[in-house]
DNA sequence: ATCGAAATCAATATAATTTCTTGATCCGCG
DNA sequence: CGCGGATCAAGAAATTATATTGATTTCGAT
């Protein structure tokens, strides 16, 4: 059940059972169902999140009313809203699933508790956000130097695998841009392909 | 906002415009979109709802992992888990939006409070139990008395709104029958009319 | 034991909804 | 001005949900 979770989490070093049964009292499984809220915009995120199966988004509503996505998870990646986890105040990012999802849930109390039982998973966690830091001042830098066209097939070269997961309007939010706008990228790259 | 609520509350009197306001700081609008869950087995259910735009459906999955539908409620109605509500104690039943939803939630705190604030409102749900209790009862009897054809065509007599409503499968668990079996009464049904 | 009502299994048809594309037009900015 | 992208509107294409049908099986009531 916990499989992929643990080879995670001890990604290089390994686990010793003792630990991983420390793991299994302190943390609780959740499905939910395609469209299924994680977390929803006003609530107090709970916890943390690692997917198992899966796949989730996470977006916040703008003035206009359109959703902009800011984040996709899919299984072996960790999902949550960190500031409101952290503060335990309100949230204004919604997660929910784009898939049947499977989730392992930290709770507050059981992430302070692992991360102090289990060293490894301090250790994890450390590396998890100075990780997660990086790729975000990255794709923060693209997006103020990279042609939309750029940014896409960077999108495209760096998650293939998630950019055929997801619909093309979520693709597109996720870039800033309109469905449209993207539609027609798209089509401009193919020609480029088949073209001369 | 709450003028649907208010006519159902007050049918025949009415209530003062002090009551109304203490309604309104007792009760909080909640939104669902299509799919999603009001109340989810495991938890335990909070408040009761007054359905003011959509409709719900309250089911349990039972043994063999199928929905089984206990109650539809579209707007004008009321939708909680009672037993859940009133003894705090997990829910087995679920209850999710077939339609985008807006609801009016009244805590416990609340129910509790204006029960006795506004006695209007417990002579309603005194009125309102009562009729529940005699409807399941008959719903019952049905059961036990009707043959598939007749359950369904009461169904319909009584409720054709809520039928035009609901995709028939979901009919078809309403009446503890399979889809197929459905799909075939109902041209059974069609035939009867149409010929000789 | 057997009849009939309904379940089950499998395939397909139909309908509804989502997603994607395209054209026309507009808007802001260097 | 001219470019990149937004907006609006209409369709097309694809996916998913819903409904029907036939063949076969199960099971309780006669």
């Amino acid at each position: 059940m916990l499989d992929n979770f643990f080879n995670k989490l001890s990604k290089g070093k390994t686990l010793t059972e003792a630990e991983k049964a420390v793991f299994g009292q302190h943390v609780t499984i959740k499905k939910l169902r395609k469209h299924q809220y994680f977390l929803q915009e006003g609530e107090i995120c709970k916890s943390v999140a690692f997917v198992n199966k899966g796949m989730l988004r996470c977006y916040l509503v703008d003035e206009k009313n359109n959703e902009r996505i800011i984040q996709f998870a899919p299984e072996g990646w960790f999902i949550s809203d960190i500031s409101s986890f952290i503060s335990e105040d309100r949230s204004n990012l919604n997660i929910d699933a784009l898939e049947d999802t499977e989730l392992i849930l930290i709770s507050k109390a059981a992430h302070v508790y692992l991360e102090t039982a289990v060293p490894e998973f301090f250790k994890f966690n450390y590396t998890q956000y100075r990780g997660a830091y990086i790729a975000l001042q990255k794709r923060l830098i693209d997006m103020f130097t990279l042609s939309t066209e750029e940014k896409y097939t960077k999108l495209l070269s760096i998650y293939p695998d998630i950019m055929q997961r997801v619909p093309q309007h979520m693709i597109a939010s996720y870039l800033g841009l309109t469905p449209e706008t993207l539609s027609r990228v798209r089509k401009k790259l193919s020609v480029k392909k088949t073209g001369a």
